[in-house]
RNA sequence: GGGCGCAUAACUCAGUGGGAGAGUGCCACCUUCACACGGUGGAGGUCGCAGGUUCAAUCCCUGCUGCGCCCA
C-alpha cells in the first residue's frame, strides 16, 4: 500500500500484463478489504500508483484472494470494468506481442513470454511473489496457427448500432411474419437479438469490400460516403486515405437476398423474387446470417426477406464437432459415394472417419449418391445433430437396389406395352390393381403432407415403406399370375400392365427428390407416352388427390394379405417345409368380406401361402380334430394337419399364441375394472377397449378349443 | 459463468396423453423364373433415475445424473 507496509495479494495467469494494470478490484461486500476502498496502491516494477476499486462483477469473494488486477487494455472483462470506473487503458503489447514503449525500459522489446519470465524473476527477487500454482484455463488460440491470442486495442474499428435494427427484426418473428422450423430455434434467435451488442464490422483482411471511410491527410477530417471520395469535403484536399479495414463477410452476406437481384436498382428480378418464401440453412448460422438478413431486409427493403426459416440437421464429426475446412475434420461425401480404403486416408482423416467407418476396418464400399442422399433425407426430422452411420447408408443402398430390380422386373413385363393411360373405370382392373393404386394415393398424400410440414424424413420414409413393403412385397407378387397369364384374360393383363406402368411412373416421381439418379434412369425406360427428350426432373409432381382410391377392393386385398401372413406364420412355426403344399385351408367366419377375399384371393393364397384350396365355412362349423389353428380379427384359420404339420411344434405354437392372448386379456380386464377409468375416460376409448377384450376372449376360446382337439386326438 | 438441447431394442435413429416403432445386427428356414444388396417367419426394450399432475405418462411438470451444442 502506498505509504504503509500493508500488501494486497492478487493472482494472475499473465504476469506480464501487470505492467498495464490500472486498478485492483475487490468485492464491495468483502469485509477483508472494506478499509481499502478508494485507496491507492503502488504497482510493483513501475513507479505508478493505481486505485483500489470496489466492483462486485469483477471481484468474487470466493475466488483466489478476493482481489483481482485490472488490465483494461488486454482483457475483455477488464475492459468493461475499466469503462465502469473510468480507468485509463495502458497498452503494453505491440502487434508482434512484444512489450512496447509504455513499460519500463528494461522490458521493452521483449516477447510476451520472455517478459513473463523476467517479471516473475524480479518479483521473486523483491520478495513479492507469494506462490505459484498450476491453474487450468482455456486461452483463446488462433484457429489457423494455434498461437495464443492476446486482446489488444489495435485502433479504430467500425460498428453498426444494433438496437434500432434489432427491434423490428424481433417483432417480425414475434408477430408471425417469419416462422422458424423447428419452432424451438426462435428462442435462440430471440436470445441473441434481445441481448444484441453493436456489431463490429471491421475486419483486418487483405481482400473484401473496404470500409467507405476516408481520413484527410491535411485537416485530419474523417468522412464517410456512399461514393468514393476524391477530395476532402471539409478542406478540399486531395490527400485522402481510405480506411484499410474491410467489411465483415456477414455484412455483405446479409444483403444477399436483395443485392443479388440488382438492388439498389428496382429491377424486375427484385420485384419478382423479393421477398422469397423459405430460407433453408443450418442452425449454426442463425446469428451470423439469418438474423442479419432479416434486419437488413427489413431496413433496406421494408419487408422481411422470407417467411419461413427451415433449419436442417447437421452432420458432425465423431466428437460432435461441426465439420469445417479450417479444422480439417470434413468427411468427403465422395468417400461414401465411391467408397474408400482406410489406407488411402491420412492418419488425421482416419481419426475423423473413425465413427463413420467403425464397423469397417479396411474401408467402405461404394454406396452411391442416391443411397447417401436418401440416408440424409431420412436421418433426422430437422434441426438436430447427425452422427452419420454407414450401416444406415448401406440399408438404403439395399433399398435403391430393390427399386432397381423391381423396375427391371416391371420393364421386362412391360415389353410391347402401348403406353396407354390407366382406365380406372375398366372392369378389367383386378382388386390388386385397385389396391396398389389406393395405396399409392395414401403414400402420395403422406409425402404431400410431410413436405408441407417440412418433414423431409417423413416423406422419404413413406416412400420407402410404399415402394418396398407395398409395391415390391405385395403388388408385384399379386400381379405375377395376371402378367404370366395364369389368372384373368388378355384384357386383365393389359389393365395390370397399365397399372404397373402408372404406379412405377408415379413412384419414380415421388422418389425423385430423394433418389434422383436411379429414378431418372428407370423413368427414361418406362413406356409412357410423353414428349421426346423429356426428363423426370422437369416432369410434373404427383398430386395425391388426382390418384383415385378404391377402398372396398383395397380392404379385400388387405385381408388377403393378412390371411397369407397368418398361414405363413402357422407354417413357419409349426415346421411345415416351405415347399410343402397345404391341401386345404379352412376359414371359419361369417364375415362377408372374408367370403369375398377368399374368392378373389384364391390364386394368391395358393401362390403365396402355398395353400392348394381355401374354403370358407361358418364360424361354428365342425372342425377336423387334427388341425392347426390361428385366430385373426375377422376369422379363424384352420389348417388340417393330416401329416403336413409337426404336431408337437403346433402344440407349442398354440400355447405361445394362447399366452399372448392371455396377457392381452389380463391387461384389459385390469384396465376396465378400474372404475375411475370407466367413469373418466372418453366413452369411445372405453368402448374400444371393451371390444378388444371381447375379441381377445373369443380368440382364447378358439385357441383352447383347437388345443383340446389337438391334444385329445393323440 | 449464461443459454439451448438430447437420453427409446445390441448399434443408428423415428414416434405418440390411452396396449412400444424402423433400418442394421441376431436366430431359423428358403439358392422359387426382378432382386441373396433377396424371400419367409421369429427373438429382442420396467422408452436415463426420482418425484408430481392425470382415470391413464415413454409422451406434460419439477429435481437429479450423464452427454452435447452455442454464447461470454
Amino acid at each position: 500500500m502506498a505509504g504503509s507496509d500493508e500488501r494486497l495479494v492478487v493472482a494472475t495467469t499473465r504476469p506480464e500484463t501487470l505492467l498495464g494494470d490500472t486498478a485492483v478490484a475487490v468485492n464491495p461486500a468483502d469485509p477483508r478489504y472494506l478499509h481499502l476502498h478508494g485507496k491507492e496502491i503502488a504497482l510493483p516494477l513501475t513507479d505508478r500508483r493505481i486505485p483500489i476499486i470496489a466492483d462486485g462483477e469483477a471481484a468474487s469473494m470466493e475466488f483466489g484472494s478476493g482481489a483481482v488486477k485490472i488490465t483494461p487494455a488486454h482483457d475483455f472483462n477488464d475492459f468493461e470494468t475499466g469503462r465502469r470506473h473510468n480507468l485509463p487503458r495502458i497498452a503494453v503489447l505491440d502487434l508482434d506481442a512484444k512489450m512496447n514503449g509504455n513499460v519500463p525500459e528494461r522490458f521493452r522489446g521483449l516477447d510476451r513470454f520472455e517478459a513473463r519470465k523476467r517479471i516473475l524473476a524480479e518479483l521473486t527477487e523483491l520478495g513479492l511473489l507469494v506462490k505459484e500454482e498450476p491453474h487450468t484455463f482455456m486461452p483463446a488460440r488462433s484457429q489457423r496457427t494455434g498461437v495464443i491470442v492476446e486482446p489488444l486495442s489495435v485502433g479504430k474499428q467500425w460498428y453498426v448500432k444494433m438496437q434500432p435494427l434489432a427491434e423490428p427484426a424481433i417483432a417480425a418473428v414475434r408477430d408471425g411474419k417469419i416462422t422458424f422450423v423447428p419452432e424451438g430455434w426462435e428462442k435462440t434467435y430471440y436470445h441473441w437479438m434481445e441481448n444484441i451488442r453493436d456489431w463490429c464490422i471491421s475486419r483486418q483482411l487483405w481482400w473484401g469490400h473496404r470500409i467507405p471511410a476516408w481520413t484527410c491527410g491535411d485537416c485530419g477530417t474523417l468522412s464517410v460516403a456512399r461514393e468514393d471520395l476524391h477530395s476532402c469535403p471539409k478542406c478540399g484536399s486531395a490527400s485522402l486515405r481510405q480506411d484499410e479495414d474491410v467489411l465483415d463477410t456477414w455484412f455483405s452476406s446479409a444483403l444477399w437476398p436483395f443485392s443479388t437481384l440488382g438492388w439498389p436498382e428496382q429491377t424486375p428480378d427484385l420485384a419478382k423474387f423479393y421477398p422469397t418464401t423459405v430460407m433453408e440453412t443450418g442452425f449454426d448460422i442463425i446469428f451470423f446470417w439469418v438474423a442479419r438478413m432479416i434486419f437488413m431486409g427489413l431496413h433496406f427493403m421494408g419487408e422481411a426477406p422470407f417467411s419461413t426459416v427451415f433449419l436442417h440437421a447437421m452432420v458432425r464429426d465423431k466428437t460432435g464437432q461441426k465439420m469445417s475446412k479450417t479444422k480439417g475434420n470434413v468427411i468427403d461425401p465422395l468417400h461414401i459415394i465411391d467408397g474408400v480404403q482406410l489406407s488411402e486416408l491420412s492418419p488425421e482423416d482416419q481419426q475423423t472417419y473413425e465413427l463413420l467407418f467403425r464397423d469397417y476396418p479396411e474401408g467402405v464400399a461404394a454406396q452411391g449418391a442416391d443411397a447417401l442422399r436418401f440416408t440424409l433425407a431420412t436421418y433426422a426430422a430437422a434441426g438436430r445433430d447427425i452422427k452419420l452411420d454407414v450401416k444406415r447408408v448401406e440399408g438404403y443402398k439395399a433399398f435403391i437396389n430393390k427399386l432397381w430390380n423391381a423396375s427391371r422386373f416391371a420393364l421386362m413385363n412391360l415389353e410391347g406395352f402401348d403406353g396407354r393411360a390407366v382406365d380406372f373405370a375398366s372392369p378389367g382392373l383386378s382388386a390388386a390393381d385397385k389396391w396398389i393404386v389406393t395405396r399409392l394415393h395414401h403414400a402420395a398424400a403422406k409425402v404431400e403432407a410431410s413436405l408441407q410440414a417440412f418433414d423431409i424424413s417423413g416423406a422419404a420414409q413413406a416412400m420407402y415403406e410404399f415402394t418396398w413393403h407395398e409395391l415390391c412385397d405385395w403388388y408385384l407378387e399379386l400381379a405375377k399370375p395376371v402378367l404370366y397369364g395364369d389368372l384373368g384374360d388378355e384384357e386383365a393383363r393389359e389393365c395390370s400392365r397399365a397399372v404397373l406402368c402408372y404406379v412405377l411412373d408415379q413412384t419414380c416421381r415421388l422418389l425423385h427428390p430423394f433418389v434422383p439418379f436411379v429414378t431418372e434412369e428407370v423413368w427414361s425406360h418406362l413406356p409412357t407416352q410423353r414428349a421426346e427428350g423429356s426428363l423426370l426432373c422437369t416432369s410434373a409432381w404427383p398430386v395425391a388427390s388426382e390418384i383415385p382410391t378404391f377402398e372396398a377392393e383395397a380392404a379385400e386385398i388387405a385381408l388377403v394379405a393378412e390371411l397369407i401372413t397368418g398361414i405363413r406364420r402357422v407354417r413357419g412355426e409349426s415346421g411345415v417345409p416351405a415347399s410343402k403344399l397345404l391341401p386345404k385351408v379352412l376359414l371359419l367366419s361369417d364375415s362377408e368380406l372374408v367370403q369375398r377375399a377368399a374368392k378373389a384371393g384364391a390364386v394368391y393364397l395358393r401362390r403365396m401361402a402355398k395353400a392348394e384350396s381355401v374354403e370358407v365355412v361358418a364360424s361354428n362349423a365342425e372342425r377336423p380334430s387334427l388341425a392347426a389353428t390361428t385366430v385373426m380379427p375377422l376369422c379363424e384359420i384352420v389348417i388340417p394337419l393330416e401329416g403336413v404339420i409337426d404336431f408337437e411344434a403346433e402344440v407349442i405354437r398354440l400355447k405361445k399364441e394362447l399366452a399372448g392372448v392371455e396377457v392381452d386379456i389380463a391387461f384389459f380386464v385390469k384396465k376396465l375394472s378400474n372404475e375411475r377409468f370407466v367413469a373418466n375416460a372418453p366413452a369411445e376409448v372405453v368402448e374400444t377397449d371393451r371390444a378388444k377384450l371381447r375379441d381377445a376372449e373369443g380368440a382364447k376360446e378358439k385357441l383352447l378349443e383347437g388345443l383340446r382337439r389337438l391334444e385329445g386326438a393323440v
